[in-house]
RNA sequence: GCCCGGGUGGCGGAACGGCAGACGCGGGGGCCUCAAAAGCCUCUAUGGGAAACCAUGUGUGGGUUCGAAUCCCACCCCGGGCACCA
């Protein structure tokens, strides 16, 4: 008799198991591999349950995978990098490096006491010299095919990080995805990556991602925002209204609605509008907008239902489609960075110039027309612009049939229609237009004006201008003598910017902007795969045998930033020859956040539930399998502590299930009794939960694996009740018990082991062992009982033999007590017979 | 406004188109005990009924089907993402 005390085994295993290296792993080709990764974590001090689920999900699934026989790489690290470490170091008067390291260390503890079956030999520190040198690497191989570019435009600045954001960085309403202030737009020379070139395969490859969720795909489509258009070519009139040889061009989806151009928009950034207004009557209430426009927030600036203000330049541009003049105003909602930055605004069609338009009384001729519009009897068929306004009170975007539209009037617009394609082949063969696609994704602005960040690997010399600095002067290395607790940057550091111009040897400034972090975590990935070469960022063979990661784990809050980012590294790499293949994550797992009371937990809310008290009074194992029974892994989950108690009581009791069987059968060779049906039942729920539980981890349903393991538990306590200890079938009772062991592996690991090794006295780690095969043939039971429906609705059950004739089952069913009843003064008209479901009698 | 999710007992949640509510929590009753803890047995959707059983029931309203939580149409509510992107 012994009793479950998982303060005592669990440490002891989790010793065991690292001294004997069980988790280490290299490449195999005798096995198929798999590879199941979790986001590593950003040392942020403690874990928490958030960190808990995460871990958990991927561990079972690691550990499962390894019974099933596949080798497995589940390795783990830390994102290392970034600001809260400044924060920190600047609070508490230490290093940034020092603070990181600490928290590495919590962590990793926490990590091991979890029981977490990583392969520690792999494990990466981002900002360690050895990992991101290599990342410096990558950047200028991306440079050197042109991937990497450093200009001036105006760009997000977080006024609280002091440091500028790219745009995925940007959140909600304008703010900072991290410290939630709000950014400040600014007009700044910074690098950039150039992810737009991947635009439209980063986009179509979505769609070969069958193993992510629809959101997730949805959401980067949506942020990559591919728009089909026209590029739409306008020629600008002098101040005189004379047009001259001068072009514009708009970007519209909607060139089948040219003819209802009734006025033209420039941004206020648009570098022409200086020009045209200059020394003009018009120039005083433009330069208002344009001031009006630069003194906003981004925040301002992007917020919502604004009003919409602009003014006229006193200039015209000619509409090629009608040589008609129309005029061009600057208005604050055209944006400069999509596009060409500037507009041609069709009122009729578009809300945005619809309010526009109104607000400054400029025409609104209509020339699309929805079905059944009233204007349709009149306006039907005519070519010339007869009408120059309409009394909607909002714009007609939809699809629908041109009017006043001159040659293609009549014809069906909308976008990607008949009319669309009409107008711009028209442009086209007339060297006026031509099709053009947009995208709302930027390029990555991957310059940030911090410390605690890899260096970027670039020298600005007077002579040469931007050198990168030789490879084989890699790592540039953070030096750690800048006390950021004075609000030193590397700028600040003549030590390190002063240096040499590798091309020319003339003095020259390094660049003191360091890497975005999400560089960082854009292909630690890979580095797993070959932690410690020391002469690439890893041996691409290797990379070859573990990659793609065939599960990734993490939260839904990267669903664009660093799940897109690290889409983009992976094709930057393949076209580097490096990788060959196009995705990194194969299969996506979203986990939902831990709440409690339905808010998010966190420190400065003073709502958290530390997993180290819960550990401490239960043991990792209870806590690994409550977290995964609360809710299926995607959803979010309430923390309650309740139901921690009811895990706590069914570990015990499969606890006691295998030591107590143990026991019974330690000295008896051979069953007491010859199999009956209580046996048979026996087999019958042990085959149906082993299948369920295998089958439910497989699918990522944990709480109903865990279930399954339940109603094991139950139907082995069931016989164990029914049959007195003397009569009991003592093989199967042992098979049972090992089996559970088996099965509670990778959700309770210590407790199986303990139970395998102490309580069955078996050999070899439970977690080499196979995952246990069932005989399918004891699902099949002998008898089924049917419930028998009259119109839809159960009136009896019936008990027949599974292998009973159908007539046999409708004769049987027909004469049941309580379905004669509701048979009563009716005439059976059909009897459906389901075999081994049911019987439905249809009866009017 | 657009795009994704999701609405099932007191609670967390189960249900290849086939007995709605598995499993667990909580609660009621009982056994064991001097008593408690632990453990064990049992009941627990709602209304009616002593019970057998009957009626109702998976956000709302329709539809398909012998049969719908599940499929189709329309709508309501909640959560999330995007949003002056031409």
């Amino acid at each position: 008799m012994t009793k479950y005390d998982p303060l005592a085994i669990e440490p002891k295993w989790q010793e065991t198991w690292e001294r004997d290296g069980l988790h280490h792993v290299t490449e195999d080709s005798a096995r198929p591999k798999k590879y199941v990764l979790e986001m590593f974590p950003y040392p942020s001090g403690d874990i928490h349950m958030g960190h808990v689920r995460n871990y958990t999900i991927g561990d079972v699934v690691a550990r499962h995978a390894t019974m099933r026989g596949f080798n497995v790489l589940h390795p783990i690290g830390w994102d290392a990098f970034g600001l809260p470490a400044e924060n920190a170091a600047i609070k508490s008067g230490s290093h940034p490096a020092t603070w990181t390291y600490a928290n590495i260390e919590t962590q990793a503890a926490s990590f091991r006491r979890m029981g977490f079956s990583y392969d520690w030999d792999r494990a990466v520190r981002t900002c360690d010299p050895e990992y991101y040198r290599w990342g410096q690497w990558i950047f200028l191989k991306a440079w050197e095919r042109g991937l990497v570019e450093r200009r001036s435009s105006p760009v997000n600045w977080c006024p609280s990080c002091k440091t500028v954001l790219a745009n995925e960085q940007v959140i909600g309403d304008g703010v900072c995805w991290r410290c939630k202030s709000k950014v400040e737009k600014r007009e700044l020379e910074q690098w950039y990556l150039k992810i737009t070139e991947y635009s439209q395969e980063l986009l179509d490859d979505l769609d070969d991602l069958t193993g992510w969720p629809e959101r997730v795909k949805a959401m980067q489509a949506n942020w990559i925002g591919r728009s089909e258009g026209a590029d739409v070519v306008f020629m600008l009139c002098d101040a005189d209204g004379e047009p001259t040889d001068e072009r514009i061009t708009v970007f519209t989806t909607r060139p089948d609605t040219l003819f209802g151009c009734s006025f033209f928009l420039l941004a206020p950034e648009h570098p022409l509008v200086s020009r045209l207004v200059a020394g003009t009557e018009y120039e005083a209430e433009v330069m208002k907008v344009v001031a009006k426009a630069a003194s906003e927030s981004a925040v301002e600036r992007a917020g919502g239902e604004k009003e919409k203000t602009g003014a006229f330049t006193g200039r015209f541009v000619v509409n090629p489609v009608n040589g008609a003049k129309v005029p061009v105003w600057v208005a604050d909602y055209v944006l400069m960075d999509y596009g060409t930055g500037a507009v041609m605004a069709v009122p009729c069609g578009d809300q945005r110039d619809f309010e526009f338009a109104r607000k400054y009384h400029l025409p609104i001729p209509p020339v699309v027309l929805a079905d059944g519009d009233p204007l349709l009897p009149s306006l039907g068929g005519v070519k010339e612009l007869v009408l120059e306004d309409v009394e909607w009170e909002v714009a007609c975007p939809a699809e629908g049939t041109l009017v006043q539209s001159g040659r293609f009037t009549g014809m069906r617009g909308g976008k990607k229609s008949e009319a669309m394609h009409a107008v711009t082949d028209w442009l086209g063969e007339r060297g006026l237009g031509e099709e053009s696609v947009n995208f709302r994704l930027r390029d990555w602005l991957i310059s940030r004006q911090r410390y605690w960040g890899n260096p970027i690997p670039a020298v600005h010399c007077p002579t040469c201008g931007l050198v990168p600095v030789p490879e084989d002067q890699l790592p540039v290395v953070l030096p750690m003598d800048v006390d950021v607790t004075k609000g030193e940057t590397l700028a600040d550091h003549p030590e390190f910017y002063e240096t040499m111009c590798p091309k020319c040897g003339g003095a020259a400034r390094r660049e003191t902007d360091t890497m975005d972090t999400f560089t960082c975590s854009s292909w630690y990935y890979l580095r797993y795969c070959d932690a410690r070469n020391d002469s690439a960022p890893f041996d691409p063979a290797k990379a070859g045998y573990w990659m793609p990661v065939d599960q990734y784990i993490g939260g839904i809050e990267h669903a664009i930033l660093h799940l897109l980012y690290s889409r983009f590294f992976t094709k930057v790499l393949r076209d580097l020859g490096l990788l060959e293949f196009d995705e990194p994550f194969t299969n996506l797992l979203t986990q939902g956040m831990v709440k409690l009371d339905g808010a998010t937990m966190s420190k400065s809310r003073g709502n958290v539930v530390a997993p180290e008290d819960m550990i401490a009074k239960y043991g990792a194992d209870a806590l690994r399998v409550y977290i995964l029974f609360m809710a299926p892994p995607d959803k979010d989950l309430d923390w309650s502590y309740e139901g921690l108690d009811g895990m706590w009581r069914f570990l015990n009791r499969a606890w006691r299930l295998v030591d107590e069987t143990a026991e019974e059968t330690s000295n008896v060779l051979d069953a007491v009794r010859m199999p009956g049906p209580v046996e048979k039942a026996l087999r019958r729920a042990v085959a149906a939960s082993v299948a369920k539980c295998g089958d439910d981890i497989e699918r990522f349903q944990f709480n109903t694996a865990i279930s399954a393991l339940m109603e094991y538990v139950n139907a082995a306590y069931d016989y164990r009740r029914d049959v007195p200890a003397d009569e009991r079938d003592h093989a199967l009772m042992r098979s049972v018990a090992r089996d559970l062991t088996l099965m509670l592996a990778p959700f309770a690991p210590h407790m199986a082991e303990e139970l395998w090794h102490e309580v069955l006295g078996e050999s070899g780690s439970v977690h080499r062992t196979p995952w246990p095969e069932f005989d399918p043939a004891a699902l099949v039971a002998d008898e089924v009982e049917l419930p028998v429906q009259v119109n839809g609705k159960v009136r009896d059950r019936l008990t027949v033999a599974v292998d009973a004739a159908e007539s046999d089952i409708v004769a049987a069913a027909l004469a049941l007590p309580n379905v004669v009843v509701h048979l009563e003064g009716k005439t059976v008209r059909k009897v459906v017979v389901i075999p081994g479901k049911l019987v439905s009698v249809v009866a009017g």
